[in-house]
DNA sequence: GTTTATGCAAATATTTTGCAACGTT
DNA sequence: AACGTTGCAAAATATTTGCATAAAC
């Protein structure tokens, strides 16, 4: 199932409605793999195809989509909330993001040895974990060779 | 040597100036561990211990305490951005958190089993890791029980 | 005495909300 | 036809900045 389907799907389950607004949203997410858009960043972007949207429909859309987890946030501590797409390769896992900071570059990766670290902290805490994020902070190869 | 040795050396070496201020946020900081507090709620303990404190002076410190890495920052997801002491056992790790998406609770959990993780993306990466942040989202034990 | 820091107020910037008009089911 | 959604503008919120005064070195 494509993630616009899932989107519908979801939308009947609620009794919300789908609009061009919702779809168009969704489509540039989709259209922008491995990217860390802002709302503003949407907002641009979703304009090209649709310029009479305000501002405020991408951030009651960004939101929905956050609570039907299709997307998630990513914070890089720079005061703007950013987007993506959630589980990229269906399998479930959420993918993570290597920051440099140097470049202010940010890559992704998928790892599964969490699985382990999850597993232990769920023994030790009695904690029942569901989803993660993971940043890390360093100096990418280009940068660390500058150095 | 104690935080605030540490802190008025790392003033000292860049010829910034300890002050009452500096002094008393970082005080704060340190009677409340394992908490996760905003700018405003340092503001209000601040102003308890100098009430002529303007909240300005807090967020100015933050960011040079941040800076100097003497605190760390989080982020909740409710548009605050959350402050707490960096490295509470001296051993370089920073903690991580546990969040319960049922009460809300945060709780701490130091792991080295992300040293495994480090290294491996590393080797496969090139990335160079110096620091991470950890977000695990689930139930705690009492909310896992309720449910 | 020189330079850095503070407090206040105003400015910025992001995100949220109220409401009448509109679109979807 | 009923109800959810949109766009606009205004509001709310968190954080930053300019500047004159005060404090630290």
């Amino acid at each position: 199932m494509t993630n616009m389907e899932h989107f519908k799907e979801l939308l009947k389950n609620k009794g919300l409605k789908m609009t061009t607004q919702r779809g168009i949203i969704l489509e540039v997410l989709s259209e922008c793999p491995n990217q860390h858009l802002t709302a503003e960043d949407i907002y641009e972007l979703v304009r090209k195809k649709q310029p009479e949207i305000g501002i405020a429909t991408v951030y009651r859309t960004l939101q929905l989509l956050s609570e039907l987890e299709l997307i998630d946030t990513l914070d890089l501590d720079d005061g703007f909330v950013r987007y993506e797409l959630a589980g990229t390769d269906g399998s479930g896992h959420h993918h993570h993001h290597l920051i440099c900071m140097s470049c202010g570059k940010v890559l992704e990766f998928e790892e599964d040895l969490l699985e382990n670290l999850e597993e232990k902290i769920e023994l030790t805490t009695g904690f029942k974990i569901y989803n993660h994020k993971v940043k890390m902070y360093g100096y990418c190869k280009d940068c660390k060779e500058k150095l």
